[in-house]
DNA sequence: CTAGGGTTAG
């Protein structure tokens, strides 16, 4: 039986009434001359293409007109409330859809479950669950629910992140559908669960299954990976007994995500090991991996993967090449990515402007963003700004700082969280406004935590406030008790001052805490594609002796041009010779003399180190940069250092 | 109808 709705809604809803639009049926042929099922088909068919709001109107007045056999109205209107939830933006409220849904009498399942996937699809967070209350409501047992009714209320809580809504969906399926015991329903609940966080609860659906699939396990896989125990997931993913794609790539994201990047990258070779299809998922988690490795050979690979399979058209994945460059030292090839691509959106951008930032490239970070918001139309948001005003800071630009930082605010409507004032705090302390710097934390409006109490720490050491650093660091030992930089950081401005009886009351607090400064080392990626590492003054090189003497034989040539080490970075009571000798050490100088004795002049030397590079290595590179011609790239624990001829793009803001 | 995705920080 099939009511007909009185007047269609649609045309209410938006004036002016758009005129008749080309019908895509048949031309010509009478439609009710078609048989019933091959109108249906045709019918469907159009539904399902259908891209425009006038094209759904046309065919909803003809859905309702045309004689249809009764039972394949559900599944039209199915497909049309679909497609009117998909237009962008929604064109159709809810009161049309339940207009559609009530012209079927009597009241259809698969309808229902259409409907409630229609208000998941119309945004307005949890209002599946409305929609079926009211269903309930109206129409009580006489309206079974399908499976996929819950599926779609299990999904509605996933997306609003709501343990209460997990678990009502979790209730109403059992009590009210009955599907305790129905795989898919029980696998999307697991979901919402995770979603929400809650582990435990995703766990004992999933213990609880009497039939188990992949997507189970996986969804299990990645309750662990979320919440950080990547050693249950990997034990869940070895009792997984059958591993597709996505439950590989679940272990290489999963990975990727907790700072596991080595793992990530065995994971994904293991994949094409088996021979397993890589796509577009799969590929940026191991694109991510590489970008925190900073491993150039292996980056070049990844991408050399991207373009054979077709996927480095995609906007994650060459978003994720921007930054896997950039954060690999090679700024230019990151750009090149991002200019080569067609679509661009607040990732891709935010990508590119950050890591011209971590470059030294302000003005051309700034450029950016204002070709994002003056020509790409595209909305920046929170993370944007932290690479816009790193820039800033990064280049002693507290004008522009200050201009962006309101901007925010004020055109954007971005509440400025912690670590925006963490940059902002970065940005005056590091132009020497320590004071303002202070003033501004004393002014947040949200709690300081510890990058912004760390940045304030920072500026301190660079410009000798030893007095404020001691209240700075009070808040922060606080705060981060078990942060060794922290305590070399104010350990660092206590001895600059020359107040040594202070700097080992906190070589005190720190034995108390059993911290350990971090050892500083340098990476360098020979041209075999081996790691060399180097320890500060370690004798493990093979190439040690040879090393050194290189080394020497530099410094040698460089204070015939002029240099004259700087003694003041050596923060320990020594006596000057042995402070020079301790210079000479340095890990990335040792990675640098073994650098060039392997690469040559001319060349470009590639270093990533853990810690921030000292004044002296930093004035060395610079100097050798021009003496021996050759381009050096530091990675240090911030950004990035290119020394070049006598230069470096950081411009002594570091 | 159910599983896996990218940007930020001293």
């Amino acid at each position: 039986m099939v009511r007909l709705i009185p007047r269609p809604p649609l045309a209410r809803l938006h004036a002016p009434p758009p005129p008749p639009p080309p019908p895509r049926l048949p031309a010509g042929l009478p439609l009710p001359l078609l048989p019933a099922p091959a109108l249906a088909a045709t019918l469907l068919e159009a539904v399902s293409s259908s891209p425009s709001l006038p094209h759904l109107r046309h065919l909803h007045a003809l859905l309702v007109r045309v004689p249809l056999p009764a039972t394949s109205l559900p599944f039209l209107f199915s497909r049309l409330l679909r497609r009117l939830a998909a237009l962008q933006p929604p064109h159709a409220p809810l009161p049309y859809a339940l207009n559609v849904f009530s012209a079927v009498s009597p009241p259809d399942p698969f309808l229902a479950a259409a409907l409630l996937r229609f208000a998941f699809l119309t945004q307005p967070p949890l209002l599946p669950f409305r929609v079926f209350s009211y269903l309930r409501g109206a129409h009580g047992t006489e309206l079974p629910f399908l499976p996929f009714a819950f599926s779609t209320l299990a999904k509605s809580a996933t997306a609003s992140r709501s343990l209460l809504a997990a678990a009502a969906a979790h209730a109403v399926s059992v009590l009210v559908g009955g599907f305790d015991r129905h795989r898919f329903v029980e696998n999307s609940l697991i979901s919402a669960y995770v979603a929400c966080g809650d582990v435990g609860a995703a766990r004992k659906v999933f213990d609880e299954m009497v039939a188990k699939d992949v997507i189970s396990w996986t969804s299990i896989v990645v309750a662990y990976s979320r919440s950080g125990d990547m050693r249950s997931a990997e034990e869940v993913f070895g009792r997984c007994p059958v591993k597709d794609m996505v439950a590989w790539t679940a272990m290489v994201t999963g990975y990727a995500q907790n700072a596991m990047p080595v793992k990530a990258l065995e994971v994904f070779d293991g994949m094409e090991a088996l021979g397993m299809v890589i796509d577009e998922v799969s590929l940026t988690g191991a694109i991510s991996a590489c970008a925190q490795l900073g491993a150039v050979r292996r980056a070049a690979w990844v991408q050399e993967i991207a373009e054979r399979t077709g996927f480095g058209n995609n906007v994650v994945v060459g978003s994720g090449l921007v930054d896997m460059y950039a954060k690999c030292g090679l700024i230019d090839e990151a750009s090149k990515v991002f200019h080569g691509m067609q679509e661009k959106n607040v990732y891709t951008y935010s990508s590119m402007i950050a890591g011209l930032a971590s470059h030294g490239r302000a003005s051309e970070a700034i450029a950016l963003f204002k070709e994002m918001v003056d020509r790409a139309n595209v909305e920046p948001n929170h993370v944007t700004f932290i690479g816009v005003l790193t820039a800033c800071s990064h280049a002693g630009m507290v004008g522009e700082g200050r201009y962006y930082f309101a901007q925010m605010k004020d055109r954007y409507g971005i509440i400025p969280s912690a670590d925006h004032y963490a940059c902002m705090v970065d940005l005056f302390g590091r132009a020497g406004l320590v004071d303002e710097a202070l003033d501004l934390v004393r002014s947040m409006t949200v709690k300081p935590h510890g990058g912004v109490w760390g940045a304030l720490l920072g500026a301190c050491r660079i410009h000798g406030k030893s007095e404020i650093a001691k209240v700075v660091a009070e808040h922060l030992f606080k705060l981060e008790p078990e942060s060794v930089g922290n305590y070399v950081l104010l350990s660092n401005t206590l001895a600059s001052a020359g107040k040594w009886d202070e700097v080992s009351k906190v070589r005190i607090l720190m034995r108390k805490h059993r911290l350990k400064k971090d050892p500083a080392v340098s990476l360098f990626e020979g041209r075999d594609g081996l790691v060399h590492q180097f320890f500060a003054s370690d004798n493990v090189h093979p190439r040690t002796q040879e090393i050194k003497k290189a080394l020497l034989d530099l410094v040698a040539k460089l204070k015939l041009e002029g240099y004259v080490p700087i003694l003041s970075s050596i923060v320990y009571d020594v006596n000057d010779e042995e402070k020079e000798r301790l210079l000479m050490g340095h890990s990335e100088k040792l990675a640098l003399s073994f650098g060039l004795l392997t690469l040559g002049s001319g060349c470009t030397i590639r270093i990533i180190k853990n810690l921030r590079i000292c004044d002296d290595c930093h004035l060395f590179m610079r100097l050798l940069s021009r003496v021996e011609s050759v381009e050096i790239v530091v990675r240090d624990n911030m950004r990035f250092h290119h020394f070049k001829n006598g230069e470096c793009s950081c411009g002594g803001f570091w």
